[in-house]
DNA sequence: TTATTTAGGTAGCTAAACTAGTAAATAACC
DNA sequence: GGTTATTTACTAGTTTAGCTACCTAAATAA
């Protein structure tokens, strides 16, 4: 395991080394930094970790209090959103957002039309295809879920300054390019 | 719908809406601010979101070219965190890691260990329990991936001044409480 | 008008979770 | 020290949610 970029890194036997990075002991050397700025970005390291961890617990919670698996809310999110656009879903576009075979959407249809969160209607145009509804209750409260965690972080983002937003902007854009290069 | 927090929202009918915040067309307003700053930190929230997308396709990847599931996956990073940690993993720790049952635990060893990944040995103290121990191959791969990935976060943020480092691990902790905070 | 494509559904299969119950080892209690 | 309770991993059988292959009706192209 060598260098892969401009960073040499090595995560083994983390624990026998003093400069812990993170709650999973693994550790990335950068000879050429002092120790102060070493710990400033673990603290980074950390809170990119702490943020995924409590967004992954907040998704979960609200599938959970709504009993459903991860598609079926992905589905219903699909819906509210095509709603608002004033778009028809049919069962063919949906598996296609979803990833899975129309034979799967059938099933998930199944399942969010018996718990009554949408309802099969036909197409207005296609007599083959079927348009997709979400029932008012269902809406309301994908709706709500949705919203709240999007007010959230557009207070949270509010909060800053400009200049503190472009930072951020910059940080995130350079970490998304960063895990799609595949070297 | 109404205000949860300091900020109203709403996210309906957003197409409708000039002031659209993102491709989902999601839509929170702010009375109070002026169309550039909304704009602003809709591009904070975006970055959001495509730093999120880019993480689970990083993820997809590296498990597709490991041929694993998700669940599988978790437990070699398990494993190998803990044998950084000089930690003994039973499937009885596994489990509870994973938040599945044991007796799925147990399936799932013996995928793991057909595919060469792990294989189960004596405890060396509890004659019931079993000593999961990761191959030295698998142990190297999955290293190298998470080492890989961590090194670009680093990277990332050995790239910002302190300063910006400040408002970024700021930033994050935020999002990180207001997910988590359920009122 | 005929042939092909498209949309959604059915049937049956599989992967990966679950619950219930088992044997062996260990811990707790008189 | 011997009995009882708990813990550990496992087996067996079930459930969930995906898949492929095939079907019918409708739309579209030749």
């Amino acid at each position: 395991m060598s260098a892969n970029g401009n960073i040499p890194y090595r995560v083994d036997e983390a624990v026998l080394d003093p400069r812990i990075i993170d709650p999973h002991q693994e550790l990335v050397e950068y000879s050429a930094m002092d120790d102060a700025e070493i710990a400033q970005i673990t603290r980074v390291l950390v809170g990119i970790r702490r943020w995924r961890e409590s967004e992954q617990a907040v998704s979960f919670q609200s599938r959970s209090h709504m009993r459903l698996n991860e598609t079926d809310m992905k589905a219903l999110r699909f819906l509210v959103v095509s709603k608002n656009q004033h778009a028809i879903v049919t069962p063919g576009g949906l598996a296609e957002h979803l990833n899975i075979s129309t034979a799967s959407t059938t099933k998930l249809l199944d399942r969010l039309s018996a718990a009554g969160h949408i309802t099969r209607c036909p197409h207005p145009t296609d007599r083959r295809a079927l348009m997709i509804t979400i029932t008012a209750h269902t809406h309301a409260q994908v709706r709500d879920t949705v919203g709240r965690i999007h007010a959230r972080r557009f207070d949270v983002a509010a909060r800053l300054t400009p200049a503190e937003r472009e930072t951020v902007i910059g940080f995130l854009n350079e970490l998304s390019d960063a895990a799609s290069t595949r070297e």
